[in-house]
Parts: structure tokens; sequence; C-alpha cells
DNA sequence: GGTTTAGATGAAGGAAGCTTCATGTTAGGA
DNA sequence: TCCTAACATGAAGCTTCCTTCATCTAAACC
């Protein structure tokens, strides 16, 4: 019942009656709020807590310091896009493999793009104190459950489902991460939805090609 | 023959004696060394004019903040990368596209590794006050390079080449960026090099049949 | 209604590090 | 050789914020 949304490194207060539950909340609303609205050179403890409605002695009773608040909002975001992957690959179980990348590829663009400026505000924060070990983190989950999907195909596929894992991943990393960056990411998104979607499906068509002529002189 | 490395935002004096040519390629050097070494949230001005065997008064003769220094040695790293795959383009002018996409990957690739351990400690920095747009900037320039080098393909090709170039830019991105943020980049390097060159080579040839078959029912 | 515990407050302490500038040093020309 | 301008120095000022803690308020329980 009781959840522990907080900090893994140094022990702090658990919201134990409903009205510190919902501050618990409002910070880290507030702290994507305020990150979207100075940027994250100007976001200082103070400014997240007044925002959220509450003090800095609030937001320090629980949060140990201001890298565990931004760690911890980069994880709930994070874990919102790693359900919508972990839901298709189990819905998609048993699919043949287009049919597969078409799904993940839609959900995971349609998860990173819902709240857009929230993803790059909170990336250029990731950058900062082992941000990058949440986001690998979470990268690794999901790739667990696209490999495991990706194995339960209808389609002969003898290549390994790690290394088709990886390929995908890097792929929709990068092309989302263009679209993010882009001026007007609404502009191009479906254009670029399409294009990685063929893209995708080019790769396991050839994937399964390879596989039925396991003898071809590999080339390159 | 006189250089000007730094700032755009602030002027600031420009070395016009050896000597002090000479500090300023010292101070960038050892901008990238202590980053690598202390990591960017220890990297102090005094630190690095130190390092660089100066004094925070010279550093601040060159560079007129911290910020400035940073993206001057971003700058730097990207500039290197950006050379390769200029390189690339121009000589795989007219060339089959798989062999082009070989090229460019490679190329890349190992451009960016070669420097690995720079590579991940920069991007880090750059997330800092708009290194997004310094990294865009080069990545703009790649862009024209790579699809100027697809328009000239032997191969008839009439999906547009911006577009293509979209997609091998984030896919080359995401694999490096992959590779880069792994435990061990050399021991994957390979194997992902080529899969990467089988993933690119699968979706031109994809794009060349897509182009030969223009009034093909568009799927999905 | 009184006691206890959880939760909230925000002024002030303190550390860190960027940046300046007054002063010293070196190079090059006359 | 002397003068001038370029260059180098690094202690100290100054700003910015993180974080604490003594104090206050609200809820829960008996």
């Amino acid at each position: 019942m009781i959840q522990s949304p907080q900090s893994h490194l140094k022990p702090r207060k658990q919201p134990v009656q409903a009205r510190s539950a919902a501050s618990v909340d409002a910070i880290l609303e507030a702290t994507v709020q305020v990150l979207l609205e100075v940027g994250k050179e100007r976001l200082t403890t103070t400014r997240v807590a007044l925002r959220a409605g509450a003090s800095v002695g609030t937001l320090y009773q629980y949060f140990p310091n201001k890298s565990a608040l931004l760690q911890a909002a980069l994880r709930r975001h994070l874990e919102d896009v790693l359900a919508a992957v972990e839901r298709v690959c189990l819905e998609q179980r048993g699919k043949p493999l287009h049919q597969m990348a078409e799904a993940l590829i839609n959900a995971f663009l349609q998860a990173k793009m819902k709240d857009g400026r929230s993803s790059v505000a909170l990336y250029a924060v990731s950058s900062d104190l082992d941000g990058a070990s949440i986001t690998q983190q979470t990268g690794l989950r999901a790739g667990n459950a696209i490999a495991a999907m990706l194995a339960s195909t209808s389609d002969s596929l003898t290549t390994d489902p790690q290394l088709i894992t990886s390929m995908l991943q890097a792929a929709m990393a990068g092309v989302s991460r263009r679209l993010l960056e882009s001026e007007n990411p609404k502009k191009h998104f479906d254009v670029f939805r399409k294009e990685l979607i063929f893209f995708a499906g080019s790769y396991l068509a050839a994937c399964v090609a390879r596989s039925s002529q396991p003898v071809l002189s590999r080339q390159s």
C-alpha cells in the first residue's frame, strides 16, 4: 500500500498520510513543470517546492537532495514509456514480425511523444549524476520484452533476437530523439513513423531471408 | 592563419603570438582530459587551467565563461567526426547504394569510437546551455553531405534522399550511443557494425524496390 | 479534550566555484 | 638595449543555491 517513489541512495521519510503522498506527487509534477519553464540551469529546489505549493523543507523531507529529486522525475517518465512497450510486446507474441515491428514502433513513438517536451527536458537532466544508469536500466527491461516478443514470432528466424533488438532499439531511440529535437516534432511525426516502420520491416524481412538461406555467402 | 575557436557569444582576446595559441589548444585538450578524469560535475575552470599548465586567468582571456569553453571542446570533437563523414560522402558519389552505406557506416563508427570515452563525456556536457544546437548544426551538415551522396547513386531511387538520410542518421546515432554507453564498447563493436550495415543495406534495397514499383499499394 | 505523531515551514548557514583585476612576466620591434 | 603590447598569474570577491533545523500546524487516536 505504501509506496516509496523517492531516493534509493539515502533514507528519507515515507509518506503515510494522504496529504504527504499528495505532496510527493505535486513535487514531482512541479519538477517537470519548472524544468520546462526555466530550464535545468535555473531549476532550484526552492523554486520547485514553491511551484508545488509547498516549501523547501517539505521537499527535503521526501527527497534527500536535488539529484534524487531529478532522478525520481526521470524514472517516473521512463516507466511510462516502458509500460507501453511491455504491454505491446505481450500483446504481439506469436504474431508475424512485420506486425510486431509496426505495433512496437507505434506504441513507442506515441508514448515518447505524448509529452515530448518533458522528454527532452528530462534527457538533458539525465546526463547529471548517473542518470545514464536509470535510462540504461529501463532500456534493458524494454530490450528483454522486445527480444522475448521476437523469439515468439510465427516467422522462421534464426538471427539472434538480442541483436535484432539492439538494432531496433537503436533505430527507435535515434528517430525519437531526432523528432524531439526538431523544431516541429508534430510536423514530421507521421512521415518518420511510417518510414521507421518501413525501415524496420525491411530489416526483419531480410533477417528471415537470411535465416532461410543460411549458407549464403556473407557479403561485407 | 589566426583561428578563432572560442566563443561566439562574448568577445574575447584572439591569440596572435605562438605561445597563446598553444595555450588555447592546451586548454581545450585539458578540458576533455579533466572531463574524463573527474566528470563534468567536478570540472572547474581552475582545474582545467591547471591541467593545461596555465592559470584560470589565462583561461578567461580566451574563453568568456565556462560554458563557452565546453562548447568549444564539443565543437572540436564533432568537427572531427563531421570531417570523416564528409570525406566518405564525396568519395562515394555515383557508387551503388549498398557500398555507400557500408563506407558511411564504417567511417562514422570508426570516427566516433576512435575516442569513445571523450564522446560520452562530451555528450553529457552537450545538454548544458544550447549544446543541442551545436550537435544539431553539425548533424545538419552531415545530413546534407549524406543526402547529396545518396542522390548521386547509380541505382534508381525515387524515395526522398532527405528522408532516407534521416533514417540512416538516426540508426547510426542510435547504434553509436548504444555502443558507447555499453560496458565494453570494443566487444560489440564489430558485431554491431556489421549488423548496422546489414540493417541499412536491407532498407536501401527495399527503397530501390519501392521505387521501381511506384504504384504498389502502400502498406501501413 | 488532550496527547502524540506526522507533516509543513522558511530563515539562515555554509560550501562551492565562477569570474575579475591589479600586478608581474615575456616577446618583438626600434 | 629599451619600450610597448601581448600574455600570464592567482588571490579574493561575489553570487548562487543547496540543505538544515528549530518551530509551528494539523491529524489521529484514546
